[in-house]
DNA sequence: AATGAATGAGACTTCATTCAT
DNA sequence: GATGAATGAAGTCTCATTCAT
């Protein structure tokens, strides 16, 4: 419909420019151009209008992803084309970005856990299964440092690359001020430290500068 | 003020049990067992609230934080113990990162950066200045891979290990359900992955694999 | 028109469940399945339904009464009938006494006396002749107590008992549990006393206007 | 508190007037004369505002019932004296009648049982032991008939009577108009008719021929 | 006979804050 | 230093109903 998608579109506006939060039913009812009760045919409150805004997101966001992916080779370059274009996103869609990150705010406080889950379930149909199979497929050929562990760390790094690239796109210019770096190249650089963490090298005896690493004493490969 | 301080402790317990948006004067007033009108007299506004909780936060935090850098030798290692710190804080201070986090959600919309700057200024003398110095020495120790930029990489790494600590913190049990791994565990392996990526190695062609870095262009170090 | 049903049982049932006030015609129209416009097709608006469902229920209502009364031979026992009948409905058809109940709060305040005049007139065309009748016969067959007034007591009596019937339809659950008696129970004790107050006192036979006793053919006893 | 009597004046008022369901708490803010924010420091909405009234209006009908049976001499003096009262409440404060009247209804949808019957326990301490003792009473002085149930007898008589008082009060003028009789000589006709049918009289046992009884005996009395 | 879209009018609250005492 | 009372301003949502097709 079109009310629909104008509705939307008011809201996404809205939402980047003052907050989900601040924005006002009001607000999003008049920069939509309609009378309440007509927008209210469409959309009972602001968590609906939140709730259709993230199912479009993620799935657009999970199909690029998808396709981001498909031309790498081995697990490590599948990783880095991932978060590759994570970095990409950050660069050209900031808006959404900052409103997955006003998503997280809302969601760690007032939504229930299954409500995502379901969502998530309905786009990504393998969720996070492929990212571990990605690990156990780098480790296998070799891209990959054998000592990672393919249920912790994948979502150890993809929470942290996540939570890195929504908290940039959010501060923005002030971070950019803070740091007197592009938020942009900030987050490359974040992103290649990790590659570097996660890639087979040659190192001597990685496991010891591992911050309390007890349980996984890494084992060292010795090239032959 | 011994009024003041039922306030603060009123007001940081509604805060990350109801969130700082969806908590009102009414509730820190009926909390602190005080008459409107008495409250007013302590604080004008919901934001001189945050503010004091905030500095408060950042003066314990920094203290904290330099404490746990004493011990160390040479900048890895520095750099681990400050990593390191911030894991402690996950595992015993989540309120405080919480509030962290719903303050960097209020900061990036409506408190100029100055503001806090000012803040961080009181705070950390030394300010990121301390940072670029660890990295400097770090490259000079041999402990840090050589080709990390000091201006930007600390900027990046505190950058995403903040931005992880303060989303796991805040997403916390939702984060544990989806994921099927403590908070406690992701974030060291976070850790974990961005120090190996610091971390000096024998890397060969280093550089290949990072992510677009076309300016950058990371020395490569040949085996001899 | 099969619609027309439909929608009267919808609006029945939600009467029921919900309140009359409490439905809203929205809450009609989606029982009914229909689309709005549809709806306003076959009724202008919420009186118009109650109205028709007045309309069925007392014309189901009077023909079973008159029915009950059939059988009947002298004054009391038409009466005792009649009173017998509004108790079986009692205990068969709470929900239509319930929506009576609603339908005397509305008509008290809402609609005109002339409109169920009406509609009465429609129905019971005898109306209350009828009633006065049967206390006059009653006096005259020596069933009733001699100083009734004609024109007061049926009303009086009338009035009571639909009184009593309607409020415990409408309290239901909530009498049973405050007075720890059925409604049952409660309604026919009620009945019970006021065929006393009714009946001619030093009768003979008592037991024929017994509510109910159609198998208890009371022994009487010659006076020796 | 001065507005809250204002408050409770406006509403009563409008309660009456217009029905409780009809009445807007808007009607009753400019009633009052007072600013929306104002009244909602007294009020948090209209249920509150109905159990004030309610709560007052019991507690002196309570006094006034106790005092109007104070100076009878036996059980059915007593009752007698009860039912009078009900009859002069109706002569003379039949809008505090409509407004029970009305309560009866919401109660009846909205409100748990537990609610009134707190309620109730803080006014009438006695309860309906006190009914149960006047029925046991009036049967042992011999002036109400023996075959009355203490339990349900009184529940049964009361219920009635407050159901006819309250159809009564509700539907006023509109019953005039359709019986021809004041509501005031109704009711008394309707106390007088139960009032016969409690009162021990000279009937023998007619017990046995109350409904549901399986072994009526109708004992036919001895004339004296 | 049916429908999809639209809407005017208004109800119910909430909340930060002030002010006279 | 404390308090009780008051309020302006705004926000969210509901609902009966219409109208062009």
């Amino acid at each position: 419909m079109r009310q629909r998608r104008r509705i939307l579109s008011a809201a996404e506006k809205l939402f980047d420019e003052r907050g989900i939060d601040r924005t006002t039913m009001a607000e999003v009812i008049s920069a939509s151009e309609l009378r309440p009760s007509t927008m209210y045919q469409y959309f009972a409150n602001k968590d609906e209008i939140v709730w259709a805004i993230l199912s479009e997101v993620l799935e657009e966001a999970a199909a690029r992803a998808k396709k981001s992916v498909e031309g790498a080779t081995n697990g490590l370059a599948k990783i880095t084309a991932l978060l590759q274009y994570m970095a990409d996103e950050l660069s050209k869609n900031q808006p959404r970005i900052r409103f997955m990150a006003q998503f997280d705010a809302m969601y760690a406080r007032d939504w229930p856990t299954e409500r995502l889950l379901t969502l998530e379930g309905q786009i990504h149909d393998q969720g996070f299964k492929a990212f571990r199979k990605l690990i156990r497929e780098g480790i296998a050929d070799g891209s990959l440092r054998p000592d990672l562990d393919p249920d912790l760390t994948l979502h150890a790094v993809i929470n942290a690359v996540i939570a890195a690239q929504r908290r940039l796109a959010s501060l923005g210019k002030k971070v950019e001020l803070e740091y007197g770096q592009s938020i942009d190249r900030m987050f490359r650089e974040t992103i290649r430290i990790i590659v570097f963490g996660l890639r087979a090298g040659e190192h001597a005896n990685t496991a010891d500068s591992c911050p309390r690493v007890k349980a996984h004493r890494a084992t060292t490969r010795k090239r032959t």
